[in-house]
Order: C-alpha cells, then structure tokens, then sequence
DNA sequence: TTGTACGCGTTATCAT
DNA sequence: ATGATAACGCGTACAA
C-alpha cells in the first residue's frame, strides 16, 4: 500500500546471494567491459539481470571512501549567489551540462562569515574529495587566487579577460564577436559605426582592448568610426546593476543632446549589455526609435532577451566558458601529469555575434 | 618546496595514536558536549588540541556511509539552469544559504535526456542518501509531482499560487505587497490607480486572482481604479521572455494610442514585471516620462533593478521562499514525524514592496 | 572514565 | 573464471 517504509536499499551483496556469486564478482561485472571481460557469459547475464532487477544502485559515499574520489565538482562563487546570479547563471548552466555529462555532480559554494569561498571550497576538497574546483576569477583578487596555486586540487578559473595566474584559465576572446558585430552592421548598409564604451584609458577591460578590436574592424572594412564615452563609474560605488544602466542613460542622452538630430548615430556598438539598455532608454526619450532610427548591438547575453527589442549582442558565451572549465578540471583531476602540462594554460572561447531585433538597415 | 605531495588526510586514528587515547574516545570527545561529557577534562583538553594542530576534518563520505544521512538537500530544477535561472536564482541564493546555515550543501539537479529532475532527484536520494529535496513547482505537472506524494524522501514543494497536492508547500502570499503598493501610491498623492493585467478569466494566477487584491484595496482606500489589459500570450509560444516583454508593450501602446494624453494613467500597478517593461517601453515611445508623467509597479523583484529607471515592485520574495522550503525540508528529514504532520501543509510567505525609482507624486 | 569490536557498502589484492 | 579477505574512516553498542 504505501511505499513509505523504508525499503533497505540493495546492495552488492544481495544479488551475490540472489546469484549464488561472490560479492567481488558481482562487483567486477558491474563495472563493466574493463573488469567484467574476464567471466563467463552466463555469470555475466546472471547478474546483470539480477541487477536490473532489483533495482540495484552502488552507494556513492560506500564508492568514494574507497575510491577517495567524489566524483563531484566545486565552484566557488566570489559573492552571493542573488547579487550573482544574473551573470553566473549563465556559466553555471554550462558547468552544470558538462559535469553531468562525464557523471559528476556539482557544489555550490559561496562565501560565509569568516570564510571566503575558495577557502571553503579546500576544505571540501578535504573532508568531501571534491575532485576539482571552478574558479569564476571575478571579483576575486589576484592575491587571494594566488594562494590557489599550490594546493593538491585541480583548480580551473574562468574569466573574461586576462588575469596573472599560473592556475589555467578558461577566458573570452572578444575579437571574433565584435568582428561579426561590425560586418553585420556593415552587411545591413551602416556606414559610420559609433562605439559607445568608457573614456579611454579609466577601463581596460571594457574599454581600450574591446574599442582597438571595434576600430580595427571598422578601419579593415573601410568604414567610418566614432565613439560616445561614458565616465566610469565612481570608484567605490556598489556593482549595482542598475547604476550601469544609469550611467549609461545619461551618457547617452548627454550625447544627443549635443548634436542635431540627423547627426546622431544610427548604429551602436556598446561595450557593455548594462550600459546598452541605459542607452535604450534615453535613445527613446529623445524621440528616436530602436531599431528604426538607432540599431544597437551590446555586449553580454544576460539582459538582453528582456530588452524591448530584444537586443542584438556580443555574446561571452559563458555556458560554453563553464563547460570547457569543467572538461579541463576533471581531465586533469583524472590525469595528475595534466595538472603541470596545464600550468599558465590559457584556453580562449571565442565571443560570438548572436543577432536579435535591436539591429535593421539604416533610414534612406 | 612543493605542497602538492598528496599529504594522507589525517584520521581519528592519528589523533588517537599522538594522544593515546582510542579511536571510540576520541570520536566521542570531538562530537563535543552531548557525548564528550563524560570525558576527563585533560583528555578532553588533549584531543581537541590535537585535533587542532593536526587540522582533523572528520571524512564526509565515511560518516554518510555510516549514518546513512549525506548532509546534502537536493533541487530539482525544472528546465535547464540557463533558461530558468533568470527567476530561479533569486531563490537558490535562499536556499543556499539557509543549507549552509544548518550544515548541509547544495546538490542542484536538472532534467537529462530521457529522465527529468524528479526521476533524478529519487535516483540520488537511493545512491546518494540525499535527505531531502527541494522542488520549485513552476513548470512541472501536477501530475508529475503527485508522484512524489508517496517516496521515501522528504519532498518540499515551492511556488507562486496555490497548486492540488499533498506535499508540503511553501508558496506566495500576493496580498500584503499589492496592499501596500496601493497604500504606496495613495500616499504619493495619486488618485486613480490603474491596473495593468491579463484579460479577466484568461490567467487565474497573474489576472484575476492579483486584481482582485487590488481592487479590494483600492476601493477599502476610497480611490478610484481602472485598468488596461493585456491578452495572454498565444497558447505554445515559447516561453521566451522577450515575448513578455513584447506582449507588455503593445497593449500598452495601444492603450495610449487610444486615450487623451490628459487621460493617460498616472499610475500603473502591473501583474507582472515582464510586461512592465514593456510598458516601459511605450510610455517612453509615447513621449511620456517615467516617473514623471507615470508611475509604475511591478510584481516579481529580478528585472527591476535593470529598469530604468529602477523599478518599485511587489517582490514575490523568492529568496525567502526557498529558505524557508529548506528550513521545512531539513526539520522533515530529522524528524520523521513531521512529515505526517506536514501533510498538505501551507506556508504562505508575505510578498512585500519593494520602492524604487519609478514611483513619485503625480503631476500637479 | 575509557576501550573493544563490529558494521556501513564498495573496491582492490591476491589466491585458487 | 571466481572467491576470500582486507582495507577505506567513522559511529556505536557493549564491556571493562
């Protein structure tokens, strides 16, 4: 009647008995082709169907105290996991698809009181085997990554850009998806394209390396370039998600105001998704129309499928950063020889133009 | 030099040895004051010390296999992480983070091939011992969960609106936040409130059942309210949240379209903050201003930090939500009894405003 | 106040 | 081709 009743779970020795073979060899069989070639097809069959039909299921924690492996990955977030998500998740999906494919399972870890997650996540590298650990190379320091260096545990960071590390590092390459940005535009009949980033020289990140690539793509495809720069900003102000967007509103309204209207772009390349949609905002108290007047193509994937248009944007393709990541991780937590052939590895995904609504040809 | 050597993890029995003591005693003594009472002072003393220098963590998968407990609360995720997360993150931070708090971790689960995440989450629960499992109600069946009415697993339930199953559910309370955006609003000054939902009878949960909280509240204030709907989206369309957004726009466009500008709403309370955005958009296209000329509210808080300006929202409260789901959850696995006394059980978890930039006194 | 001895379910080694 | 047996590290009932 109910199922409630706490059915002993089977073990091996249930279908040993059930079998009439010995725990090892049931234990072997099941293990498969490696280990299972050496018996008799009928002793195979045997208990592989008793298996079946038991419902037989190993014991994870009974496998790893033996083993010492837990099949099971870290990933340690820098910050909470709210105040991340937007941009994590992204990632997360990616290392998520990719551990369950090689049949691992994933840990989150996130910082506590005293504690910031990396520490956190050594510890669970020693009281639980964790395998390996994600490093999302964010907001962490270079300092505090440093100390990751040396520990006995396969470490892999995810970044966006170049960070000093010996550790391998999974990161972005801008160029390819600000190349397709520009040809597209281009493709669409643009002819002066506006690059719309932080003032040159306060941002090298999201400004100077990602405004070079835009220019030398505009200048290759003999177009003409410009740009409106936003102030970064304050130092010390909350990474909040909002203030970018309002900084970028006002950036761009400061633009428009200072030009006549059949001066203002009619194509935008921001440097960044948050700064976009402030952009979107002012575009349209100014009158003007996205995509008819201004096309726009931003930077992330994050926040652009709730832009109204849907927005036009070089992708960071963070799942596929969190899949390699983790591909990286588990090869070298399988194969101790990986982590020295690894040292100072830099593993670069390349960005990807992913076209939406936000971008049409330009008014007659 | 190098600490990369694969230091052997130290064990009760190194402790026991460098102390003298047994091994039972020292496992007694460092489970602290239930059991370690008995103890001599000094031997107390000696072994927590030890314990201490050596840096003893007690192995996690050795005590599971022992206890039969994994200290590990399971979330089975619907969909994949990338296409969910954009909401369900907000409730992993909670539920993380109430995990860590009682000393358990995070396994988080989603759907493969040819199993979903409940089927997954049962598997983990035989060879995992997983203790419970956390299961946001959003995109499942009511049928699908009812299955898990009767396993040998301490299932909790969230979500949004009241939904037919016996499984304890912790779940939205949608008065307290549309009260308060109503009281919000009256006190900025404005009269006339508008809402801004789904045509009555197409969407019991984000139409009729919200507007009517509002309505009641408006009319208990003495105000005057009206509202603008919008038709639920085609039935199958993908649920793409640029669709929302869109859907959102367009009735909002066609609204204004329609009236006076002297008639326009002052002040919009929206079922949802998809279509808020998009009415966002067309307020902007309309050449209205927001705050200014219209007020908005949202319901839900995970894009309103991206608006601009930052929306004021009815928060659904989710981190709050999976807290508590896991705080029920873990309380059912140590004591059997409550699962009984849970049965059917309700936890409704007050939504709340959350005020912002989007609102402000009406227009003398 | 402390120790002995066994069991948890699996894997690995070495016999046969 | 198969089986005994000893780990893995911890928890606990029972003895001393």
């Amino acid at each position: 009647m109910t199922r409630k009743r706490a059915t002993k779970a089977v073990r091996l020795k249930d279908i040993a008995v059930k079998t009439g073979m010995s725990i090892a060899t049931v234990c072997k069989i099941l293990k498969g082709p490696p280990t299972s070639d050496l018996f008799a097809e009928g002793s195979v069959k045997r208990v592989k169907q008793m298996a079946d039909r038991l419902g037989y299921r190993p014991n994870y924690h009974a496998r790893s105290l033996q083993t010492g492996k837990s099949m099971t990955v870290g990933v340690a977030m820098a910050g909470s996991i709210e105040s991340n998500i937007w941009f994590f998740g992204q990632m997360l999906g990616g290392i998520q698809n990719q551990a369950r494919l090689l049949g691992h399972s994933l840990l989150l870890i996130s910082p506590e009181k005293d504690r910031d997650s990396l520490a956190t996540g050594l510890e669970y590298a020693r009281c639980r085997q964790i395998d390996c650990l994600i490093v999302p190379h964010f907001a962490y320091s270079e300092e505090s990554v440093r100390q990751m260096e040396n520990v006995n545990l396969s470490v892999v960071l995810t970044t966006l850009y170049e960070r000093k590390t010996s550790l391998p590092t999974v990161l972005m390459d801008p160029k390819p998806g600000i190349a397709q940005a520009v040809q597209h535009l281009a493709d669409l009949g643009h002819r002066r394209l506006t690059w719309f980033g932080p003032v040159p020289g306060t941002d090298q990140i999201l400004g100077d390396s990602r405004e070079a690539v835009f220019s030398s793509a505009v200048k290759s495809l003999g177009l003409k370039g410009d740009s409106v720069y936003f102030s970064k900003l304050p130092a010390g102000a909350p990474d909040e998600v909002g203030e970018w967007v309002q900084g970028g509103r006002e950036a761009m309204l400061k633009h428009l105001a200072g030009v006549p209207k059949d001066q203002a772009p009619t194509c935008l390349v921001c440097s960044d998704e948050r700064h976009a949609l402030g952009a979107y905002s002012a575009i349209l108290e100014c009158g003007l129309k996205i995509p008819g007047d201004v096309s726009v193509v931003g930077f992330d994937n994050i926040f652009a499928p709730v832009a109204c248009p849907t927005m036009t944007v070089v992708s960071h393709m963070l799942p596929e950063i969190g899949r390699k990541a983790v591909e990286m991780a588990i090869a070298m937590a399988d194969d101790p020889a990986l982590v020295v052939k690894l040292r100072g590895h830099r593993e670069y995904i390349p960005s990807q133009l992913i076209v939406s609504k936000s971008t049409v040809r330009p008014r007659a």
